[in-house]
DNA sequence: CTCCGATATATCTGGCGCAGATATATACGC
DNA sequence: GCGTATATATCTGCGCCAGATATATCGGAG
């Protein structure tokens, strides 16, 4: 098998950011939104992922303790994490294309 | 995260045996060959797969002894293996449209 | 003022898919 | 007789992820 497309979740992730630097609890919001319910990004999943973002440098998590709201910790991508999603975005064409071409030969 | 497109090597070997009868190492090849070498399908992964395709009724299995050749076992589609995949293409087809959305409005 | 649901981060567990390694056996060319 | 390609099969380990669980705060309903 191709690893391209390995991590769907890590993708989505690097999506939800790229649109501006969100929190984790976001991150799951705005992908459920978007996808209109298609995708989930589950917390199980999320926050190991987030973890290895702000360890990779791909993005930095600063925590917003501003008033009258719960702690929370924000992730924006770096020039680093925006390359890896353009990375990403480019495997993905390349997985729909190799996909298009099989499903094309055989039956319409 | 959405169970579309759960695995793809199932849904390669559907696609090898939708163009017709073949065995475990023709359609190993067959994965490479019509993908150019960008999939893969693994032995590992693609015979575990077969015997689940032939216990769930998707595939017949029958032996192929015919002289001069090593015995090898002939995998054809039935009905519903045929409907199991019209199902996995759908279901492909659905998380295309979902990501191409999600990759439209990011960034065109 | 208390309960509850929504917000928010985090870890742990188990299941599943898959690559790679390994085992076994036969056909064919050299 | 030997190596290579053909052929089926299992086992192991790793990585991804859903679901369960823990903890804490905020705002609104009662």
């Amino acid at each position: 098998m191709s690893d391209a497309g390995k991590s769907r979740a890590l993708f989505l992730a690097l999506l939800a950011l790229a649109e501006g630097p969100k929190h984790g609890y976001e991150i799951s919001s705005w992908v459920s939104a978007k996808s209109a319910g298609f995708f989930t990004l589950s917390f199980g999943a999320l926050y190991p992922i987030l973890h290895k973002l702000e360890q990779d440098g791909l993005a930095r998590g600063s925590w917003d303790n501003s008033g009258g709201a719960r702690a929370r910790k924000v992730y924006a991508l770096t020039a680093k994490g925006k390359k890896a999603l353009a990375d990403e975005r480019s495997s993905y064409r390349e997985l729909a294309l190799a996909f298009d071409r099989l499903l094309g030969e055989s039956k319409g």
